[in-house]
DNA sequence: TTGACCGGAAACCGATCGGTCTCCATTATT
DNA sequence: AATAATGGAGACCGATCGGTTTCCGGTCAA
């Protein structure tokens, strides 16, 4: 006799279903999506839909935690990857985010999009997506930290509201140029948020990193 | 007999429709707000909804314009008359945001919403919103000018993105406080931008205009 | 070869979608 | 008092929603 495994029938329609639902989510909504559509595309049954999640909600909640995942697990440790000095990694999320506002499917980020429709505080998708904002927020904060802000917890704020700024007026406004607008302020921020803790030091040095 | 009057019924049903419609999309967004609500709460029968509006998307244009004519005609002059000095104009509009953040009833900008359910950009109600968000930055491209900005354009793509970003922030995150965020680095772009102009002035001025 | 099991196609469910239509009470005009 | 126009309540339409179920062909072990 076959041992029931624990988990449910193949992985990959799970992956497929994931990446199909990102996909449609980011580009027309999540209202807007109907299963009916995601089982279509992604040439899933619809019966393996609901023997992997429960509920549409929970498939959303999937394709959230997925996004989450790669944020966390491929994009942050690019940009520590990418410079020792604090300062170059904020201002690489900003650079990063340059070449995502240019790409013909962005559609603005999933996780905002996701609160727009699923607006109560008390919701699990709005709750899934504030809590997502709150890892951007703590890489500004640890990073800031590390360059030696008087408050990091300031400057994250800052660096995290001019993320979020540029993104909506990348997506509303269709001016991919936000990125660079928001960089520019960036950039004055860290300076001076850093300069206070190194007035000893030399001044040149913040000339000499402007690339 | 009776002059056949050009506009359809009674204006009040019109009205408390739209009222209505504005009410739920915020709360609830586009897609999840049925028409069926929309005339149970407006306590208008459905057929009265379709002898004022052709559709639904109609409707929501309609909205949409109330809210816009309701900035321009409204908000914008109360700014405008609340200070003579392009730099408190700024300011205040972010003080403004503050009150409107803390609003129990806030459920961030709805154009931004409108243009996050409707993504695709040939979308007459993507288009719309659009359209708002340049009503902002024209305005505030008008006071950089009139404080004697050095690049007008370029410090009014800052205040809109700090604006949009204020508002996302507040509404994903629920934070209240990113206006307040927000009007503390505009004051310091404003005030780098108007200080080029000025270099011959007072330096003090810049100092005490701080509140 | 047989039989248990799996997943895909699609019918099916009640509810709701946007939109139309019928009926009737109210009202104002003649 | 008779008539015509109005707007409200709500039935009704086909389509689609999220979700369940049936059926059937293929796959694998016994």
């Amino acid at each position: 006799m076959t041992v029931p495994t624990a988990t449910p029938p193949t992985a990959s329609a799970r992956d497929r279903l994931i990446d199909t639902a990102i996909a449609l989510f980011n580009r027309h909504g999540f209202h807007a999506t109907g299963v009916d559509r995601i089982v279509a595309v992604a040439k899933v049954a619809k019966k393996t839909l609901y023997a992997h999640f429960p509920s549409k909600e929970d498939l959303i909640l999937a394709a959230l935690s997925r996004k989450r995942a790669a944020f966390a697990d491929k994009f942050l440790p690019v940009v520590l990857a990418g410079s020792e000095d604090p300062r170059q990694r904020l201002l690489s999320l900003f650079e990063l985010a340059k070449s995502w506002f240019a790409d013909p499917d962005f559609y603005g980020c999933i996780f905002i999009n996701a609160a727009v429709e699923y607006s109560e505080p008390a919701h699990p998708i709005n709750a899934c997506a504030r809590e997502f904002k709150t890892l951007l927020r703590n890489f500004a904060r640890d990073q800031a930290a590390a360059g030696g802000a008087a408050d990091p917890d300031a400057l994250a704020d800052q660096i995290a509201l001019l993320f979020e700024g540029a993104t909506t007026v990348a997506q509303v406004s269709g001016r991919p140029d936000a990125a660079t607008t928001a960089k520019d302020i960036a950039a004055r921020l860290i300076d001076q948020a850093f300069r206070r803790q190194q007035t000893n030091g030399a001044d040149t040095a913040i000339l000499s990193s402007c690339e």
